[in-house]
DNA sequence: CTGGGGAGGGGGCCC
DNA sequence: AGGGCCCCCTCCCCA
């Protein structure tokens, strides 16, 4: 006969000792905030603490003390809180650190709920953004095009966005059912729904396929091919390993200075020295440790496949708005003074703007004889297209009827027809539509 | 088949 | 913290 109420009333009692420091063998020194608690507990519920503590086994009879200051006490409380009571305390604000010190403590249930956590927040936003699309598309519709890949993934299971649970608001509970009443799209499933412009989709069906790989975790030690990616992994060896468990092991195990388990071992400071900087980040994904929460921030994009950034101009979307705005730049202002065809240096006065779709580039106006282009449009409708960071300095990607518009009929219009502009570096720039209109 | 160029993407870091 | 720039690498296309 089995007591159901028999693991949380001894939890319950555990977690009152550890309050009360009632039994507690072990103190965990946080940046200078002393944690106390009991060896047992400790040992059940983190990788770390296993190795640390039957490294020490032979001495129980002394107090375990350990220091850490690759986390804020505030992150460790959080950690222990959860070890002692099964509940996590998530928020938008410490996801990361906790993430971050779960992975260094080699807690694998807390790492699975904070990637949780982030994806339904990454889904938040993206289904708040594509709520936001899918009202413009009701302008765009009425103009007799469809968009109804932006609100798809939505109308899939009759789901509301408003039905999700806030990251900023919630506490996920794991082992309970907090976190199973969420049904995530991964990033890359969304991807196989929103828009591309027909000559892209071709290249980007090619990549949608790593970003399938990339979601899925088990599968990240080898996403990466990259010699820069390599020699990262070198330090850690990880060449061998499949699995996410495996990888944070062999973090732990296999550096060569840091994560050593002695008694009263400052981690921290061997890992890193103490010319640099205390706190780094460490992904989740792979071995990628960054010094900048807000760079972590941005790697983990590459792992979580986001693309909030969409091209107003051709809809394909990116990871980074500074590449959005190089791709803008180059794809759809002619930015490059060069002549596309001759590679010389053209001016205002030496050369012009050619429009093939929505691409731009420019010709010097010897090689535009040469393509036998000698004359200007006359009567392209104006077409206001802003830059990606003028953009999101005005309104957040926010679609007017206008610009919805002829956004849409841009992305429709695949065509190659030529159109011949004047070249306009002003900041204001006005563009025309893309119209055939070459003989 | 191969080399060059364009475009995309990731990291570091400054502002 | 976010934006943006620079650098580097990879992939793809094309001659």
């Amino acid at each position: 006969m089995e007591i159901s109420s028999h693991q949380s009333h001894l939890l319950q009692q555990l977690n009152e000792q550890r309050r009360q420091d009632v039994f507690c063998d072990c103190s965990i020194l946080v940046e200078g905030k002393i944690f106390k608690a009991h060896r047992n507990v400790l040992f059940a519920s983190s990788g770390y603490f296993k190795m640390l503590l039957s490294q020490n086994s032979k001495e129980i009879s002394q107090p375990t003390t350990a220091t850490f200051q690759a986390f804020s006490p505030d992150t460790f409380t959080v950690i222990l809180d959860f070890v002692y009571s099964g509940k996590l305390s998530l928020t938008g604000q410490n996801v990361i650190e906790v993430m971050s010190a779960a992975s260094f403590l080699q807690m694998t249930d807390v790492i699975s709920v904070c990637k949780t956590f982030i994806k339904s927040s990454l889904d938040i936003s993206e289904k708040e953004k594509d709520r936001y699309f899918s009202l413009s598309d009701k302008d765009a519709s009425s103009n007799g095009i469809e968009r109804s890949f932006y609100s798809g993934s939505w109308q899939e299971g009759n789901r509301s966005p408003h039905a999700h649970l806030s990251p900023d608001q919630g506490t996920g509970v794991i082992g309970g059912k907090s976190w199973s009443k969420y049904n995530y799209h991964s990033a890359s499933q969304r991807n196989a729904q929103q828009p591309l412009a027909k000559n892209e989709q071709k290249k980007e069906s090619m990549k949608k396929s790593k970003h399938l790989k990339v979601s899925q975790p088990s599968e990240v030690v080898h996403y990466k091919s990259s010699k820069r990616e390599a020699r990262i992994s070198d330090s850690s060896s990880h060449a061998s390993q499949s699995g996410e468990q495996a990888q944070v092991d062999t973090e732990m195990d296999s550096s060569p200075a840091g994560y050593q388990y002695a008694q009263g071992a400052d981690v921290t400071s061997r890992s890193f020295p103490d010319d640099l900087p205390r706190m780094r980040f460490k992904c989740p994904y792979c071995t990628h440790v960054v010094k900048r929460k807000a760079d972590l921030k941005r790697h983990l994009r590459c792992h979580t496949g986001e693309r909030p950034y969409p091209c107003q101009a051709c809809g394909k979307r990116f990871s980074r708005l500074d590449h959005l705005s190089s791709h803008f730049r180059t794809i759809h202002q002619a930015c490059k003074l060069i002549c596309r065809k001759c590679k010389r240096h053209v001016t205002d006065v030496t050369g012009q703007v050619v429009q093939e779709g929505t691409r731009r580039y420019r010709l010097c106006n010897e090689c535009l004889a040469e393509v036998g282009i000698d004359s200007l449009p006359m009567d392209l409708e104006e077409q206001h297209l802003m830059s990606p960071s003028e953009e999101s300095k005005d309104s957040r990607w926010h679609l007017s009827e206008e610009e919805n518009r002829s956004y849409v009929e841009i992305v429709e219009d695949g065509s190659a027809d030529l159109v011949i502009q004047q070249v306009d570096d002003s900041d204001e720039e006005e563009e025309k539509e893309v119209k055939p209109n070459i003989r």
